[in-house]
This record gives C-alpha cells, structure tokens and sequence, in this order.
DNA sequence: CGCTTCTCGTAAGCTGAGCCGATGCTCGGC
DNA sequence: GCCGAGCATCGGCTCAGCTTACGAGAAGCG
C-alpha cells in the first residue's frame, strides 16, 4: 500500500518543482524529503523521478501518480471535513490568509458576522503574498484564503485546491492628478507594483491593450502609499476599489471598464468544512454593499 | 490530516467487529490497535467507539469514516494498480486464495494459461476458508481470490471489495443410490457441510423450499468423502458440478434447477491490476468447456 | 577556464512514534 | 460466584525517519 505522507511529497514536488522547495515548504531538511521519495520510488517500482541538470523532474509515471494524490488527498481532506460536521459547536482556530487591501477593508466586517455566529471559534488572520497562497494551503499553514484574479490575467486553476464563485467584484481606477483615458497616459510616469506580481501583470497588459508599452518609475505594493506619490505628482497608477477608499486631495479616480474578482480558496475537499463555509458565509454576508455598484 | 494506517484499522473494526479480530487480522497485538484507535479518535475529536458489553462498537460518526476510508483504501489501491500497469513485464508474486473444489478443478489450468502470458509472475495459492477470504484479501493477504455463491442464499457485498461477474455457472446436483426428485428426499438422512458454512446454509434452504426441514447425519465439508458415503448408503446429499467429477460406483447424479455461481473478488480499485486482470482472463479462458452447460 | 553557488544524493547518528508484554478492569456466560 | 473474553493502561524497547555533515555534478560569472 502506498504510503500518503510520502504522496504528498510528491504532490508537492509536482508543484514546487524543487526539493529544496518541497522541504522548505512543509519544514523538513531536503535531504528528509529525498530519502523520503526514494523510499516512494523503491514501492512503487518505477521511476517517477529523474534528475535533468541539477533539478528533478517527474517522469510520466509520476506525474501521472500524483493526480491520484490529488485525489487521495482532496479525499481524505473531506473525510476530515464530515468528521467536524458531527461535532456540534464550531471552535477551535480557523487560520486565514489573505491579501493585503482585503484585510484592511474585508477582513474585519466578516470577523465580526463570524464572531456572532460562532464564539467557539478562533480565526487567525494572516497576509499572505498571493503567490505563496496555494503553497502554504497546500501545506496545512492556512485553511483558508482570500485570492484575487485581474480580467486580463488568465486565471489558472490549481490542483489540489478549489475556489469558490467571485465574493465580490471590484471596478478598476486610473488614479492621476486629472480625469482622463487610459491611452493618454502613454508618455506618463507609472506606478506599480514590483515585477513578477499578480497586480504588475494585470497594469502592464492594461497598458499593452490601450496601445502602449508603460514607463514605469516606481514600484511600490502598498496602495495607500501609491496613492500618496500619485499625489505627489510622481505619476499615474490602477488601483482596485478597495485600494482607493480615501484618495488624498488632488488625486482624481476614473473607473475603467475592467474588474478585480475576489474569491475564497482551500484545499479541494475542504469546502464541505463547516468552519470554511461558515467563512465564506460571512464572507457573503459582510461584504459592504455597494461594492460591485456604483463608483 | 488523518492518518491512513489508522482509517485502516477503523476500517477492519467495522468489518471483524472486535479489537482482538483486528489484531489478529493484521498481526498486531491488540494492545498496539486499542492504542493506534485511540490516537485516531483524539485526532478526529469525536467519539469513533463505543465500549458496549465487553466490545466495541462504532458510533455514527465512526461508520461514517469507515465509508471515507474505503473510498480512500480504494483510491490508493487504484493508483498502486496504475502504476503497476507502466512496469512492463508483469513480475512478482501473486497471491491467490481459493476454495477447494476450485483448487483441484480449475486452478492448475489457469496458472498453466497464466504461466504462458507472463513467466515472469509467481503465482501463489492458498486454499482459504471461504467465510475468512474478506478478511484476507483486506488484509492484503491475499491479492485476489475466487469465491462462490448460491441461487438461495443472498449474496451481500462486502464493502472495501469488488467482485467480476461469474467466471462460471455449475449446475447442482441431488447424489443419491437411486434418481429422484429432492422432494423425495424427505425422510433420508442427509450428509452436509458444517453448520455456519455458505454450503450448509444453501443444502438446507433447498430442503426447505421443496418442503421439508432436513435430518442431518454426517457433516462433512469435502466432497469426495461426501460422495463416497453416499455410495456406502450412509445419505443423500447436494453436491455442486465440480465436485462430482468422479462420483463413486453405485452414485446417481440428478442434476436440480440450482445454480452455484463463481466470480473473482479483489480489493476494491485492485481490478485495474494487470496482475489481477490477467489472472481473470486467465480464468475466462482456461474455464472447461461446458461446465456451464451439459451433463 | 576556474571559482562560486545551487541542487541533489549518501552516510552516520540520534530521537520519538509506536509496538509488545504484563497487568488491571469490566462485562457475560456457565 | 467464578471464570474467561475483551479492552485499556503502563514500562520498556526497537526501528523508521529525521538532522547534520559531506560529496558530486551542473549552471552562472568574472
């Protein structure tokens, strides 16, 4: 019989692509996690990986492995869900991840519905950088947490986890000193957020799509302090409604055609938890209205 | 996570009914299950046992998981299965379990087909009580096994196993010192299996569905010997069509509109194992002509 | 071309999960 | 009432599996 522990070593490996990363990600040493896989390799009696330079890749057999790991796990993952299901009295931590603007502006609305509903229960919010959030998922760091996806990103869907529909969706504003198109910013100094990000993507092909390629002078995550150097005059910037709630004087917001979603992700299976449908729940309930709406 | 040696456990709980079975089961001390069941309960926070009388007995939510770790149990085979499919060159042992008419009658002339299609593969056989064979093959004793069933007696299926349709259908019949009708048979003496046996339990329902209740003289499990006191007048008796190969001078064989019928049974999610496919075809083609039909 | 760096594998040693045996307790059956 | 069957608990031990340390091979860089 296969052992599950060292399946999900795999999984992760099929995911992280590196063991250094695999042991870093569930805090092994990586020589913990080789020995581990070649035991795996040893019982299963195929070779699932092989070394191609000074990295490991997964042969057919074993990518084709750790769809059944998938599925074990997303199974066992439900198994646990029902078992909470029977105990009555949701309680005990609940730990959360999330990204920056949604713990300032969400967060604590959907904290407050959770608190009424169920006292027992202990969620235990953290900021997560969004590309790191399928890893510590996957890893039993988080149970649950807040995800993002742009219009112009394709978004990709990851194994072993699941999403729920959009929470809410959130219009997208050109913040500069004067009303004004996207198109006219071509020879503007932007602002955005450092490379390799979800945001940084999304602003570059907005660009792209209105015919240009963006100047970009600063990078800077925090919307807060990119509205600030908007109003500085450093620049123009796309920030999500959530990013823009209390624009400094001077700066003025155009809504663009164009929409952040936000939706709930956990490790597949687990959406039957009652503590996570519960959050999602709130999630549902606490979300101020007129989000989607009006300016 | 929950731990799946210990869902196994639970799992055999369901089936043995006791700690001490379990642990027989899969050659532990009771003393090692009782404990591994009792990390499982504090990790799943519900009562999974509870002690009635001098047993245990789960509660809802432990059937409950049972149903989980079976699908689980499946799923894992399954993937064992799969990748037993992308080694070439089927090897190794395979352990088959077996009653005994079948051993005598079918079994070397599908090792020989078996023997032919991959040399490589080491067939083991085991002549196993048929009430035990569950047991053995959830244990992982035994990797597939052939198992009968009768016309009256209902046949339930075992969870965590899956059965092939009939590999082949044998007629009954009546072995008696003169021809006639069961119905006859009324106030002979009769010579059946064990109390407690699938055989015993069909001898006597025939008996009582041709309206009588059975004397019951000698009780003796195999046929041959069956078939020779028969002869030596001492009873009648049913005996399936293997095993009235050779019946014994002075023995008459009626053949009965009863049917006994045998398939393959396997772990559920084995049957995808090359091993254990091949040893059904194996089965299908190396079955004697006309055991279904003449005679 | 050689140095550094990053990665994976192997070897040696240690720690704790989990097994066994013994004992105690609580039921049910004779 | 006694006895046996079945489960839980307690010490003690063993081995699976982790860590640390080291070596080998492959990229990147001056």
């Amino acid at each position: 019989m296969l052992d599950v522990r060292r399946l999900r070593l795999l999984r992760e490996l099929a995911h992280l692509g590196t063991i250094a990363a695999v042991a870093e990600a569930l805090s092994f040493s990586p020589s913990a996690v080789s020995q581990q896989l070649s035991v795996l390799e040893k019982e299963a009696g195929v070779p699932l990986l092989e070394r191609t330079g000074r990295r490991v890749t997964l042969t057919p057999a074993g990518r084709n492995l750790v769809r059944h790991a998938e599925a074990v796990l997303a199974l066992l993952e439900q198994a646990g869900a029902e078992l909470a299901h029977t105990k009555r009295g949701l309680a005990g931590p609940l730990r959360i991840g999330t990204y920056p603007s949604a713990a300032r502006a969400i967060i604590p609305a959907v904290l407050a519905e959770l608190a009424g509903w169920h006292p027992g229960l202990e969620p235990m919010v953290t900021e997560v950088d969004p590309a790191a959030v399928g890893a510590a998922l996957r890893a039993g760091e988080l149970d649950v947490a807040l995800v993002h996806e742009y219009d112009l990103v394709p978004t990709d869907p990851e194994p072993g986890l699941a999403v729920t529909r959009p929470v809410f969706t959130e219009p997208m504003y050109l913040a500069a000193r004067a009303p004004g198109t996207l198109a006219e910013q071509r020879g503007t100094p932007w602002i955005m957020a450092p490379p390799d990000t979800l945001c940084r993507t999304m602003a570059v092909r907005a660009c792209e799509a209105a015919g240009f390629a963006p100047r970009v002078r600063h990078q800077i995550d925090d919307f807060t302090t990119v509205l600030a150097l908007v109003g500085a005059g450093q620049g123009v910037a796309l920030v999500p409604h959530l990013g823009a709630a209390a624009p400094p004087p001077g700066v003025v917001l155009t809504r663009l055609p164009m929409y952040r979603r936000t939706r709930a992700a956990f490790r597949a299976g687990a959406g039957s938890h009652p503590a996570i449908s519960a959050f999602v729940s709130a999630l549902h309930t606490a979300v101020p209205p007129g989000l989607g709406g009006g300016a």
